[in-house]
DNA sequence: TTCCTGACTTTAC
DNA sequence: AGTAAAGCCAGGA
């Protein structure tokens, strides 16, 4: 697969354990800073971490998580962060301060 | 081909 | 700080 969510799958797939990457970070990795939403869509298309992409470390600029579209609830997802080590600033707001992914 | 939709981002109130 | 509207690009019908 040529397409964009094949460059958007394996970014994300870099991203390592109590990191995130916002939908721009990784759109602007992939060379396209315009496409965040279509970065969202692959997510919500990828194989999940069957397929090496971590989908629950991809979070909004400010840090908040997809309400109504994550794994069962942000809840879920937050607590898998927390689980690798990622901090929070609030209860549905990630550090993006300490944990966002760096190149 | 055109029209519609979308896990986003930014700016404005 | 929180909510609302506009802009953006690619894919599906």
């Amino acid at each position: 697969m040529d397409s964009f969510f094949e460059q958007v799958y394996e970014v994300v797939r870099q991203i390592p354990e109590g990191r995130v990457a916002s939908y721009g970070q990784i759109a602007r990795l992939v060379g396209a800073p315009r496409k965040a939403r279509f970065v969202g869509f692959a997510m919500h298309a990828s194989p999940g971490m069957a397929g090496g992409v971590p989908c629950h470390r991809v979070v909004f600029k400010d840090g908040s998580l997809a309400p109504g579209f994550a794994f069962g609830g942000p809840d879920i997802q937050k607590e898998m962060l927390r689980e690798e080590g990622v901090l929070f600033a609030d209860e549905h707001h990630v550090d993006m301060e300490a944990c966002a992914w760096e190149v």
